[in-house]
RNA sequence: GCCCGGGUGGUGAAAUUGGUAGACACAAGGGACUUAAAAUCCCUCGGAGCUUAACCUCCGUACCGGUUCGAUUCCGGUCCCGGGCACCA
């Protein structure tokens, strides 16, 4: 097939020509190099849900676009591609269409593995993997019997969104407006044991190492940090009137502590049950919070409503009773799901004590004289000076919390906590389409893992979904076993893990993604870890990227990884949208990637895609910014295609003013699009400086001979190069054709990314901005090595300037060399 | 509700460390070429005022206030939009 390149632009013949090169020189393919730099970039792989959609083509393009600059600039370029494959989405399929999850599955990855293709993706496609295979999910299930053994594994009853219709547990995201998807009946909450791994005993060292991460978003860590949520309090008990009981809480605020005038307690907090045995309104009162889905949203939207439980505390320094109330906005799960109630310097307490009618009283107040609060209006919530708190008047937030943790300490009955927000890590999940959960359950000898030479344990594929129940929770021969102590009668664990799990690891994976003898094979690891760029959706800013975090802590303590954290830079992209709004199949407004690709060929979409805005941005679609992409490769081509390469080299002594702007603006737009690419990572304005380039040459072209054997022809031909090497990485099917029409050898992918020349920067004029009180007023051209009095004395020789500046008091001049110039007058 | 972002022309955006607001495109309007259309090329393009016109002047980065010689950028407050909230991935 050869190309003309007198032609106008055929995407379909230029890119099968760049793909059949890569194709058929392996060129993706990487092996270990001791001897050369590697550079790992990664793309969060895909849930495999049928086709690409915009969000896939914007990730995997700001990924490819990477790995291709870092290529050109040397490195040993990892980029792998897999298939994150288990998930809810494939029983719902399968329901629909009575086609088993499984075969859904793998049709659609050999679907979407084609599509990438078409986008000319340099993947190294010998390490692709998918999670639903045994040969990955043994891995994980070996590693979770490591963590057993180690103690970091435990079974607790947990709470599930129940449908009491379809009998069966739902997800956060089957529940609509409280009812079950299907069935449409009220959702129930109950409790069932499910596995959790120990989260909470890496907080410490995971909220610590977010320091480490300079190459995150700062907004990320932040995230991350505020999701771990550190606290330093006082934990205390308020004895409970008439009982032995007592009311554990946590606060830290205890610098408010004699501003307590009731106590809140969780619904299912053991005092709100014990009071509700003997308390019809408070058990219904009780028993309407279990209609409420699992999900910390719910709750904290909901209308605050609570319940007098009629016991009182004893509040531990003033021996004054308190009424101890339950109320819906007080968790269970977090701390002792009791806390205490300060109504006058917190929201949430002041709220529902207006509601109530409870007392609100002032124990803080400003540190600033002057200040007036209205305790009765709004909580005052920041630190003040106590008041109205007996010995403890007069002490501020750092003095009172010392004092009372003294106290507490004297007594014995309290003690400083850290406490963290972060809870521990259910995995269970009751679902067929994930990885067996390999524990087996023995009525004698309780709950075990399954021996290593028993792993995997199958997941069985020919089964049939009936929306309920996971077919696997009925198969006998999947259940049935021997349990691997005493050897009696057996039952295998029919929950299978959290789709998570699966995503925590397979970075590493992907080192060594056929390796047989192991989880990971610590030469290849070694070598391609820690991961150099992360790109993925801002989506998973906190679960996925935390969950990751922590299970590469964990495989560091098993000795598999040497580092202690898997993502060196993490670059998280924007959504695309369309007419404001997500794309999605439900809003109806999605762009099929592949009649764009079909209709203007990959490059146009990676451009466009790249072009319209800066990656960790929205990107709104539109199809004539679409158009606007194809015109420029189209222009491109024309200018490129007429150009007949020479070999005349760039004399720099003897160029002419024309020339040398030429060669400037080649230069500068090196220099701008290597740090945008490198530093900055916006390809949006790296594209717009190649086009400002493309714009000057072709003004150039148009009133010189660029075919004149000499340095018109020098210079045009290192812009075209230079042009050429610096979209590479955007539109690659295009600039491996342009290239070799340029007449240079060899592909490219193998060419050396550009270098700028110092000298071709210097520019003779400066433009210096001449402000009058911070207006501007005129633009000086002035000689590049202007100074300060120079700049002073053209400004003040400019009419303009004068304009402004006559009769008035010259108070004050600004001058930033090479900048601008500021004359105050007043 | 809580945590984190974002808001700049008709549109996507740019302005990188507090220093010339609107680069680069899209759309629109006008023109050239053409029998015509498409394609291509050229010009105009934030708003208002003034002017034959060039110029010039004022206003303008969601809203209100502050710091500064100077604020799209920093600080305080408000509104709106988006992401996450632990069983969507």
């Amino acid at each position: 097939m050869t190309i003309n390149f007198n032609d106008d632009y055929a995407h379909q013949s230029v890119e099968k020509q760049a793909q059949q090169y890569w194709q058929d020189h392996k060129s993706f393919k990487v092996e270990v190099d001791p001897s050369r730099q590697k550079f790992y970039c990664l793309s969060m792989f895909p849930y495999p849900s049928g086709r690409l959609h915009m969000g896939h083509v914007r990730n995997y393009t700001i990924g490819d676009v990477i790995s291709r600059f870092q290529r050109m600039r040397g490195k040993n370029v990892l980029q792998p591609m897999g298939f994150d494959a288990f998930g809810l989405p494939a029983e719902n399929a399968a329901l629909k269409n009575k086609v088993p999850p499984a075969q859904w599955t793998y049709s659609n990855i050999d679907y979407m593995r084609m599509q990438l293709q078409q986008l000319g993706y340099a993947y190294d496609w010998d390490r692709e993997l998918a999670t639903c295979h045994p040969d990955y999910y043994r891995w994980e299930q070996w590693f979770f019997c490591r963590l057993f053994e180690k103690g970091l594994v435990y079974k607790k009853d947990s709470e599930v969104n129940w449908d009491p219709v379809d009998q069966t547990v739902l997800a956060n995201e089957q529940v609509i407006d409280g009812r079950g998807w299907r069935s449409g009946a009220l959702v129930e909450r109950r409790k069932i044991p499910q596995w959790f791994i120990k989260i909470t005993a890496y907080a410490d060292e995971l909220l610590r190492d977010l320091d480490t991460l300079d190459g995150w978003p700062e907004r990320v860590r932040v995230m991350q940090q505020n999701w771990i949520g550190r606290s330093e309090g006082l934990e205390f008990s308020f004895k409970v009137k008439g009982s032995d009981e007592l009311l554990t809480v946590y606060t830290t605020r205890p610098d408010t502590i004699m501003g307590v005038t009731y106590c809140a307690v969780a619904a299912q907090h053991p005092l709100a049950l014990r009071a509700a045995q003997t308390n019809p309104a408070l058990a219904a009162f009780i028993k309407k919070q279990d209609n409420i889905k699992v999900a910390e949203a719910e709750l904290a939207t909901l209308e605050k409503e609570g319940m007098d439980t009629g016991l009182k505390a004893i509040h531990p320094i003033t021996g004054a009773e308190v009424p101890i109330w339950t109320a819906n906005f007080v968790l269970m799960s977090y701390g002792s799901g009791a806390v205490m109630s300060v109504p006058g310097h917190d929201e949430r307490d002041h709220e529902f004590a207006r509601k109530y009618g409870l007392p609100i009283k002032q124990v803080i107040e400003p540190l600033q004289a002057g200040e007036v609060v209205d305790i009765q209006q709004a909580a005052y919530t920041e630190h003040g000076r106590l008041i109205n708190s007996g010995d403890y008047d007069g002490l501020d937030f750092d003095g009172a919390f010392d004092a009372l943790l003294t106290f507490f300490e004297n007594n014995r009955t309290g003690s400083k906590q850290v406490n963290f927000r972060l809870r521990d890590w259910g995995v269970s999940r009751q679902r067929y389409w994930g990885a067996p959960i390999p524990i087996i359950n023995c009525a004698k000898c309780g709950a075990l893992p399954v021996p290593d030479k028993d792993l995997p344990v199958v997941l069985p594929t020919e089964v049939e979904i009936d929306g309920a129940t996971s077919p696997i929770k009925k198969m006998r021969e999947f259940i049935d076993c021997t349990c691997p102590k005493c050897g009696g009668k057996a039952e295998r664990e029919t929950d299978t893990f959290d789709t998570f799990m699966e995503s925590s690891w397979y970075y590493a994976r992907f080192a060594c993604a056929r390796y047989e003898g192991g989880m990971l094979n610590k030469a290849e690891v070694d070598y391609w870890l820690d991961v150099d760029q992360y790109i993925g959706g801002i989506e998973h800013a906190i679960l996925h990227l935390l969950y990751s975090r922590f299970f590469h802590k964990l495989m560091r303590d098993q000795g598999l990884v040497k580092s202690s954290e898997p993502f060196k830079r993490l670059l998280t992209q924007g959504m695309v949208l369309k007419d404001g709004a997500k794309m999605s199949k439900s809003l109806g407004n999605t762009v099929d990637p592949e009649g764009m690709i079909e209709k203007y060929g990959a490059d146009t979409v990676r451009l466009y895609m790249m072009f319209t805005s800066p990656p960790d941005q929205s990107l709104e679609w539109s199809d004539s910014g679409v158009e606007g992409a194809y015109r420029f490769i189209r222009r491109l081509w024309k200018l490129i295609g007429a150009f007949n390469a020479g070999n005349v080299e760039v004399n720099v002594a003897a160029l002419n003013d024309a020339q040398k702007d030429v060669r400037q603006k080649t230069h500068a737009t090196i220099r701008k699009v290597t740090d945008d690419y490198d530093r900055r990572q916006v390809f949006n304005t790296a594209i717009a400086a190649v086009m400002e380039l493309y714009n000057d040459v072709s003004k150039f072209a148009g009133g010189n001979d660029i075919q004149d054997g000499g340095q018109n022809q020098a210079v045009v031909q290192e812009a075209l190069e230079t042009m050429v090497l610096l979209l590479a990485p955007i539109v690659p099917h295009l600039c491996h054709v342009l290239w070799n029409h340029l007449g240079k050898q060899g592909a490219i992918i193998d060419a050396q990314w550009p270098a700028w020349d110092d000298s071709a920067l210097v520019a003779s004029k400066v433009s210096i901005a001449a402000q009058v009180n911070g207006k501007l007023r005129v633009v000086l051209e002035l000689p590049a090595d202007a100074d300060k009095a120079a700049i002073e004395k053209a400004a003040f020789a400019d009419d303009t300037v004068q304009k402004f500046v006559a009769g008035l008091n010259v108070k004050k001049v600004i001058v930033v060399p090479g900048k601008l110039i500021n004359i105050v007058v007043g």
